[in-house]
Order: C-alpha cells, then structure tokens, then sequence
DNA sequence: AATGAATGAGACTTCATTCAT
DNA sequence: CATGAATGAAGTCTCATTCAT
C-alpha cells in the first residue's frame, strides 16, 4: 500500500523533534488518504456523476483546489479510488479462495469474505457496487479503467475450473456456471450490499440454492403434499 | 416530424432552418410517443443524470422547449417512463405466470416473458435496469416514484407463496427464497440486459441451478467451508 | 362579461334562440372585451413583466394563439388596456371637476371620484397604479404610451389654474402645488388603491391636510427647522 | 478587476479573452462591494424581474457564476441589497428624527435626511422606490423580506407620536396622520426619486402644504363638495 | 501544500410568438 | 375565429477546473 505520492515537495518540517524509526508521516500522505476514503464513500453512494467536486472536498476536509494537487482530474480520482479498491479485494479473495478446495466451499469463502469486508468498511462494496452504472454512464470511466474490468472474470473463472477439477461441475457446464456467478456477484454489490443483513441473508440464499437445498423439483404429481 | 427514434443520432438535417410556429402534418400523439421512446431509450443507456434534455428533444426529433408541452420536468418525463414501463410489463408477466403451476414453472415463465420483452424492445429492460441506481443517485426520483416501487415485491411474493402450496418450497424459506429471487432480478436486469444472448444464457443458468442441475455437492470428503 | 372559462370548449350553441333588433354581440367583441378586461387586471396586479401570455389567455377564456386575433402582441395589449383606461378615467373626472369652482372642491371631487372608481371597478385604479413601474422597467412600454402619459399633467393643471383664479392659491405657488399633486397621485395610485378603506383614508388625509386641520404648527416655542 | 460599478456600461474589454482561473490582485470584498453596489443600481432603475444575471455580473466586472461566490440567488442578491439599504437609510433617519422635537420639525428633518442622502447615492432611493413594486410583482420577495418591511411604519409612528405629544396633531388624527405620511413617503420615493431638483420640489410642497401655506381655503362662499 | 475567487461551458426551464389545421 | 404544437432565444443556476496568492 504505497503511502507516496509526495508530489515532489517534501514536508517543510517536522513538527515534533525527529523521533527514531519510522518517518512521521507526512500530513500529505494523511490528507491523500482521506481524499480517496471520502471519494469511495461518496462514489459508492451517490455515483460519478451525482458527486460534485465539493462534495469531494468537503468530504475531505480540504477545499477544491487543493484535490488537484492530488489528483488531475475528478476522472482521475475515480480510476485512484478503483485501483486502491481492487487492491483491497482481490488480496482478500485469493486467501480466501485458497482455503478451501471445492466449487462451493471456495464460493462459500469469497462470498463470505466478501461479507467481511462489507462489515468492515461498507463504502468499499458500495463504491464496487457503484462502477458498474457508473461505467455504463459515462464513458470516459470505461476508457480509463480498462482492463482492470476484467480481473474479476478471470478470478472467478479460477474458482470454477476447481469444480471441474472437484467434480462438482461438468466441462460442458463452466460458461453456465460462469454466467451464474457472474450474475449474483452483480445482485450481490448492486442490490444487496446497501444493508448488512440483507447481504448476509442473499448470500445464505444463494448458497441454499446452489446445494439443492431451497428449492425441491416436484417429480411426477403436480401438487402433492408437503414433503418432510 | 416524429418518425424518429434514432436515439442519439443527429439525423441528416433538412438543412433549412425550420420555420417559427407549428410544422405541417404534426400529431400530437405521435409526438408523445416519440418522446416516451426516445426518452425510454436514453434513460436505460446512459441513466437519468448523464441524458440532457437536448438529448431527449434529439431523440424525439423536437427543440427542447417541445419537451414542455408534453411533460412538466425532465424528472416528470422519467417518472411518465416509468409509469409506461410498468403498464406493460405487469400485463406480460401476469399472463405468464398464471399459465403455470409450480414455482419453477411459473418462475421460468416468467423469466421467459422478461426476456422475449427484451427481444422485442430492449430499451424496456434497459430502463428497468437503469432505475435503481437512478433512484439511489437522485433522491427526487425514489420521491416521486413512490409506492410503485414496491409493486415488484408483491408480485415475486405471489409466485414464492405458489411455492409453498405446491410443496416445492418450505414455509420457513419463504424469506430465503424471496431475497434469492430479488437477486437474480437485479442480476438479470442490471447486469445481463444488454446482451440479448447474455440474458438467455444467464436465465438459463439460474434456472438450471435452481432444479439442481449445474453443481453437484460432492458428498463424502468436502472440508466444511468456514463461516465469518 | 364573457361567459366563459369553458377554457377550450366551444360553447355549442346560442343557448336562447335568436331574439329581434340589433344584431347580437358578436362572440368576437364580447372575446376583445374579457381580454382586455383580463389583462387589466393582470397587468394591474403583477405587472407587464410578470404577466405571461398564458395567463392573459386564461383570463380571457381562450388559448395563446387567440389573442393573436385581437392584438398584435402582448405589448400591443398593454397599450390598448391604457388607451381604454385612460377613456374610462378622464371621462368621470372631467365631470367631477366641472361639478365645483373651488380648488378644494375640485380636489376632492376628482378624488372622491376616484374612489368611487376605484369600489366599481378596482381592476382599474391598480392598472393605473402599476403603469408607472411598468414604464421605468420596459423601455418599450414608454415609447409606445408616448403622448398619452401627459394628459394627466395637463388635466390637473387646470384645476391648480382654478385655485389662482378663485384665489386661494398664489399664482407663484403654481408649480409647487402641481408637485404636491402629482405626488399624492402617485401615492393614491400605487400605494394606497389595493385596499378601498385604506384609500379612503388616505384621500381624507390629504383633504384634511390641505385644508389645515390635520396639523397645527405650534407658534411659539418650536425649534426652527434648518433647510428650505 | 472590480474597481467598475459603471452599472450597464460594457467598458472598454481588455480585448484578450480572460484566462481561467483567479484574476491577479483580486480582493474579495471589493468584489463583494461592486455586486452590492451595482444590483442597487440597476434593481433601483429596472425592478428585479428586468435585471438578468448577465446585466448584474457585468455591472459588477464579473462572469454571471462569480456571482455565485456571493449570493445563493438572484433573490438573495435582492434581499442582501434591501439589508445593506436598510442599514444605511436607518441610521440617517434616526439621527434626524431626533435633531427636532416638533412633529413638523422631525417631518422635515427626516425628508431633508432622505433628500441628502438621495443626492449623495440616487442609487439608494431608487431601490428603495423600486421594492415595493418588486414585492407585489414577485412573491417570492415579500416572503424573504418579512418583518423588514415594517420597520418604516414603526418608524414614522414615532413622529406622529411626538406631534401629539407637542400638541400640533389631536390623539383622535393619528390614524389619518399615519396614513398622510405613507402616502407622500410612497410618492416621495417611487415617484420623485429620480429627478433631484424633483424631490426636492416635491418636498417642500409637502411641507408647505403641512404648515398650511399652501392652500387657503376661501372662507364664505365655498360649494359644499359632494360625496360618494 | 492549500485557498478560494473566478471562469466558461452547459444544464434545465420559461416564454412570446408563429402557423398548420 | 380558434387551437395548440412547436420554435428559438433568453434566463437562472451549476460545476469542473484554473490560478494568483
């Protein structure tokens, strides 16, 4: 997590008398990063477009100008905020998905660590569940993120290979299974992730379903009676 | 001078400037629908902050000052939109999900209608698709839509509840179900509606999880997935 | 007064069947009269600029484009609504002021005639009062009244004439008892007509004023005012 | 590059297109100053719904979103400059009020007070002539001005106090006396503010009419007036 | 590094007026 | 005579961005 971008200038002094060990650091860096936190918030709530470059700032605690000794651009700081996003994430899933070795338990352990980190800091899910309208919206976002779009569907396309391996899933049945991934990972940052509970509650949704657990075919008869 | 409906496109100027006062051969009605489609169009593309009420008079092939005759604000526009959209949505999936009798069969039927709507007009999905993030990013929208949000709920119950008389579903999953359901929903619209093929694959994707047909827990030596 | 506020409906027919003599009123003369009549006192109570054409219409019973029937333009109007007010009010005062010989008499009798104008027909006074205004704000407004805005001054020179003649006023006085006119004018017109108690008050206070019974000057010991 | 209030006139254009970004040697409140001063100006000559934001930037030297900066609205611009006025007229009136102690001698102090101040700022009396109008044609006004308004009468009720108290007006005329002063203060101020040798005309006919050197009623043979 | 005054482009909206019907 | 759809110009306001300080 590279704590930089000094922008050149160093920090004129210091305030208390230099310390050993670790550099204090530079009251930059700390603005820096509430610059971006602010934005995730504010991105993932209200969207690109419905958040004014004041907002930004207030959200902050600096004024306008000053995010522009941070950032070139708004666009810019969206494309910082995703980048600094998908860090987060990914390193977290990886783990995740490393410590189990079936489809389910590893989709289990994504989903779960997915909820974790919603837990954790909602405004990353939210900003997550944001880029998808936002790309679609304005399209300088797409132009700029590029292939970072894509990360996602290699990772998941990961998790479904091991399946195959497992058994658990037919050759001819990954781009299927694949596409339903890809769909609830949407229902699940796009619709579910602005509460808690309601996330918690989806995800134990999926999971039932995918076990063959909520839903029961009913075999010959139409409408026989309940079932144990 | 309706006819339109090129969405976006400049359309090739009947370079004379156009006259003051009212143009040959205009009929109000069409006018209207041009401007609902036009709008419809725009709106599930691009969403309701990023579409410009010049945009919305290109569309409809009239000056900006037109919109005004036939709706109060552009935000009314939206609203009209989606009162339209409802109309005709409602009807289809009714019909289809009367013409079933098991949860599964109902609810394929009515995934079936989503998507040959989105055949026939897929600027019907795309709004539908575009409108939750619309009403998180601008709170007027989620005032003046209301109560007729929450029409889609009662509906989607309604086939949870055929669940539970049929047998395929137990009671005590009703909640399960109905968040797993809402969930595809935003998948399916939000994420999947763009692509025609997409959706049908994503349709059948769930539709096949949900008989139990894509994954196959293996049963003897899975390591229990680990939960948050 | 003009039947109607059908707004937009025709009235069918002639309700009574067509009686003898002189012709009916045309249904176009009885539409000129509710326009005119409508936009004094519109104009007379938010004034040219705030008075759209849609309102005029509305107040007249009939769309936009008639009104183009009857005048040439919404300015046009404005006009005509002064020329008509200005037939209406010279009329009655002329008379009121032949009735007396005195200044006094005179004064008061316009006034009070005024005033009697003003409970018939309030939509009157309150046009003239906002003349003033209208002129200073549109340029345009000026130009057109040209000539017509100094009748006034000339009608009510002739009664200060009237007052040197029955001596009871100085002939050098002249021009200082005209600005004392004009400015109670003013007052009466623009301050005190939207309420007919309060200008009948306030026409009381002037004549008492005038006649010296309002205020006394204390003879003796008053400290002298400074300035002319 | 304040420095202007030419009010209206487009000044001579430094022929180079401004750079973006913060002109040099720029000082707030100069700024500030110059939008006050040049929206009493042109409110006072054209009323509120005349002036456009274009005409106030420009007769402040700024772009119409600078504006901005200072206000929230062209309303609160109005309000603002209605406070400013208020503050300075108040201040003056109070000082001449108690200069004197008869009634006519505080009457003529105060509208020497408004005459003086007329010739020092025309800018100031023309504002205050224009507000009424501004508030019976745009509603808007009257609510954001509230109890502002009241403090004239309050002000002119100590006058007619103070001539009761002297002896020169009987308790039972205070009523009529009230009403006298609001009817020349309204003709004084819309009506004679915009021609100083006018206003002061107009004044001293008031007061000679006040002191009863005006008018000389005929004793005997007066034709009694008649009434409505 | 930070401020905040200022710009300029563009958004939404209103309105007098025109004109085919 | 009357309608009302449509225009086009103008008005109020917002906002990303720049830049002197």
């Amino acid at each position: 997590m590279p704590s930089v971008i000094l922008a050149g200038v160093e920090a004129q002094h210091n305030e208390a008398p230099r310390r050993r060990g670790r550099p204090p650091d530079t009251k930059s860096s700390e603005t820096r990063e509430a610059i971006l936190s602010g934005a995730r918030n504010l991105f993932g709530e209200r969207g690109y477009g419905s958040v004014t470059n004041k907002d930004l700032a207030a959200a902050a605690g600096v004024t306008t100008g000053a995010l522009y000794h941070y950032v070139e651009s708004k666009l810019d700081l969206y494309i910082e905020v995703h980048r600094d996003m998908q860090g987060r994430i990914y390193g977290r899933f990886q783990e995740a998905e490393l410590s189990q070795e079936t489809f389910i338990g590893k989709l289990e352990a994504v989903l779960n660590a997915a909820h974790d980190m919603n837990r954790e800091d909602p405004s990353l899910t939210k900003f997550v569940g944001a880029v998808r309208a936002d790309t679609r919206r304005h399209p300088e976002i797409g132009e700029s993120l590029g292939a970072a779009m894509t990360d996602r569907e290699r990772f998941f396309l990961g998790i479904v290979e091991a399946g195959i391996a497992s058994g658990e899933v037919r050759r001819q049945d990954a781009a299927l299974l694949q596409e339903f991934i890809r769909l609830i990972l949407v229902g699940l940052t796009d619709g579910a992730s602005h509460s808690l509970q309601r996330q918690r509650c989806a995800i134990d949704s999926v999971m039932a379903v995918v076990r063959g657990d909520l839903v029961r075919p009913v075999p010959k008869s139409s409408l026989p009676a309940q079932h144990a």
